[in-house]
DNA sequence: CAATTCCGTTGATCCAGATCAAAAGAGGGG
DNA sequence: CCCCTCTTTTGATCTGGATCAACGGAATTG
């Protein structure tokens, strides 16, 4: 195993509002003791249950958090780049709660979560900044949640096209970023009723071709979905 | 309005993991910006949407956190003494994104946010066990949103039943600590349903009178919940 | 390029849970 | 103690979404 992060993948890492105000130090002695791998797709990188030894960090492609209970499985959360998951497992010294995988190649970094506890305790400006990621988490969560109990599916898959929507902001058109089995798990509900979900959409000048989708009015499709920034704002 | 908490208030706040190894100056400091009032049942404390103000510390009571969004509502939580809510809020300087409601005659402490982040900003030990606590709370609704995806009414009913039974623990018989149509609303179901659901459990030696449940066979309806300490268990 | 496999779609059917309606309890206040 | 209101329960019905089955299509492999 390659010990010590390259130094050219030090600047994505320290950009993170997480590393952002640390000592340069206490930065590049995080660095050494952590690696960095590159992951085919569908690899699974943790599995719930697991001590959680490292904290990630994805700094390209694409991870899947999914969790199983009696042989059913859900997915929670996509992550992207630049970003870190299950901190709050590192933090707490617990075991995960959800198990990862690569969805396409990915590069991730992977620091000792004992190193991050050790930081955590002696550097304030670090234990703020986890503080102010784990608020995020956790109303990012919270809005999940909300999403989950408040809406019908149709609802649900409306507010993330649109939250897509916004993302790549303006064009009509846009590609999925999940597979369709996946965003379907995502937003609690089966393939195929994602696909008649759909189709129930059409109605609202959505258009599907392939992983293509087409909003051709906006505000139709709003009024129907009803987005509120208490639950769709990603921001707050 | 009566501001400085009451000194007798003071051990209660002082026991919570968040404020134990803060320095004395400060605690007093935090404590003396703050107030306590005690309020009927039925009475909103805080409504989504708005700028949070306050830390609230619960007490003695009990509290409903709920949200809404085009014209349904769900109970999402409910917190019992002694702990904070909206932490998460707090810190962000961000709006509520649950309501909070008294369900009995409460007590709670407000401490005001701007206090909470200027304290936060240059003590490292509460800022240390802020991290701790959100890290908590962001798991807790993790395993809430794994309750929620991975099983069906009844299952999420006999978990319920069996964390309620665990922290009583020992007798066969309890109370329920929430009325029927709020547990349902935290169940993700209706009261006609979780009425319908209690008989389902008969068979697995669970009886009902009234608010109190009988667990005559805790093994048998063990059996049929399994329970998961990933998502069941409290304390991880 | 055929064979295989996996994904997405469509149709038919089924079921968990919601909704609607109404009766039965359970306080609570005058 | 009675009246009013709210909760809980029960029954009947409806429906959103799951499940089952089958097929077309895209990608993958030999």
């Amino acid at each position: 195993m390659f010990v010590g992060m390259p130094e050219s993948d030090y600047p994505d890492v320290r950009g993170l509002h997480l590393f952002a105000d640390m000592a340069d130090t206490r930065f590049e002695e995080l660095m050494r003791g952590s690696y960095v791998q590159n992951f085919p797709p569908q690899v699974d990188l943790i599995t719930e249950g697991d001590p959680s030894d490292f904290l990630h960090i994805i700094l390209s492609g694409t991870v899947a958090l999914s969790s199983s209970w009696n042989g059913r499985e859900t997915v929670m959360a996509t992550v992207r780049p630049i970003s870190t998951f299950i901190l709050a497992a590192t933090i707490k010294d617990a075991p995960y709660l959800m198990s990862a995988k690569t969805l396409k190649k990915s590069r991730v970094a992977l620091i000792p979560s004992q190193d991050v506890r050790n930081v955590f305790a002696t550097d304030h400006g670090f234990a703020r900044a986890i503080v102010t990621e784990l608020a995020q988490c956790y109303r990012s969560v919270v809005k999940a949640q909300k999403d989950l109990k408040l809406r019908t599916s149709l609802e649900r898959l409306a507010n993330y096209l649109l939250r897509q929507h916004n993302r790549l902001d303006g064009a009509t058109t846009f590609e999925l970023t999940l597979e369709k089995r996946r965003l379907a798990s995502f937003l609690g509900m089966t393939p195929e009723n994602l696909s008649r979900a759909f189709k129930g959409l059409q109605a609202y000048g959505v258009e599907v071709r392939g992983n293509t989708i087409a909003i051709n009015d906006r505000d139709d499709l709003a009024k129907f979905a009803k987005p509120s920034a208490l639950i769709d704002d990603f921001s707050s």
